[in-house]
DNA sequence: GCCCAGGTGAAGC
DNA sequence: GCTTCACATGGG
């Protein structure tokens, strides 16, 4: 009845690359070889070609600008590499995924996921957002047999839940966390769309004044759902790389790192942060040996 | 069984 | 102030 599909050409976009690298936690390898997904309350179904990008879509679209938003297809890519740091790290990294993108994800969904990343492998956070959406979500129509999917329940529904049901969901001691934001927001304790036109600063110390986030999600939020280009979330994989490459065997404070990221990586820290991550990262699904795994060693980059 | 995972908040010095 | 620890759950 109302599919609609639209082709964007593009270059210097990696999809797979983009859509998997722990920024968003919806998107699936599809039976047809392309990626499935949800963005906002629609089911999407995005395929890349020589060249373009084909996306697929069970409800009527005349206006595509929301896509076209979500996968930043307007930035230019070339213009933000040329701003890294000129030094090997960095050229591994780029040279290792050429055209990986940063999303711009809805606040909210970018939020709620972030609080449920804590020490949490990628794989795991995909699963409880998974578990999370299927229970508080709605259906919504996709455009494969025999497999449903829900848009991500907005905060005035979780709001709604209690702890228990919550925590049904497998997401452990991070359910309250969750359930006190989802009622911050909900209640108008903080305006998730005021955030993006203030100073980077206040919107990432509003968001620190929320249950379960810290100056990491709080990164990860004004990154990849506000585009503060300049946001340098550091994880423990990022902050062992920036150890063992600009600090070696010297105790190291976090303040410090922050400070260095932001002056050494340029206006657009944010992506080379996700450069690096990702170039770590390859270096990790599957092949991963107990080994390896117990050295406590970033991998070479 | 053990260690780790895109951390945070609270308690202990 | 800074350091240490608990917090659920699942994978390697």
């Amino acid at each position: 009845m109302g599919v609609s599909c639209q082709t964007f050409f593009v270059s210097n976009y990696e999809l797979g690359a983009t859509l998997s690298s722990g920024q968003a936690f919806r998107w699936r390898p599809s039976d047809s070889g392309g990626w499935r997904g949800v963005v906002g309350r629609r089911w999407v179904r995005l395929t890349q070609t020589s060249g373009a990008i084909l996306a697929e879509t069970p409800l009527p679209c005349s206006d595509w600008d929301w896509l076209v938003d979500y996968l930043q297809l307007r930035i230019d890519l070339d213009l933000v590499l040329a701003t890294f740091p000129d030094e090997p790290p960095m050229r591994a990294a780029t040279d290792a995924c050429r055209g990986l993108r940063l999303l711009r994800q809805d606040p909210w969904e970018c939020l709620a996921s972030f609080i449920l990343s804590s020490t949490k492998q990628i794989v795991q956070i995909q699963q409880i957002v998974d578990v999370l959406c299927n229970c508080f979500g709605s259906r919504i129509p996709t455009l494969e047999k025999d497999r449903e999917a829900f848009s991500f329940p907005d905060a005035g529904r979780l709001a709604q839940a209690d702890e228990t049901e919550l925590r049904a969901c497998k997401m452990g001691f991070r359910a309250p966390y969750l359930l006190g934001t989802a009622r911050a927001v909900a209640n108008g304790d903080i305006d998730l769309a005021k955030l993006g036109y203030l100073p980077i600063e206040e919107a990432r110390a509003q968001l620190m004044e929320l249950p379960g986030v810290g100056r990491k999600i709080a990164d990860c939020v004004l990154l990849f759902a506000y585009g503060f280009q300049k946001a340098f979330p550091v994880d423990v994989w990022i902050l062992r790389a920036l150890k063992s490459l600009y600090f070696p065997r010297r105790k190291l404070k976090i303040v410090r790192v922050h400070a260095f990221a932001t002056s050494h990586f340029g206006p657009y820290g944010g992506y080379a942060q996700q450069y690096l991550f990702h170039h770590m990262r390859l270096a990790l699904p599957g092949r991963r040996s107990k080994h390896q795994a117990s050295q406590r060693v970033a991998p070479t980059i």
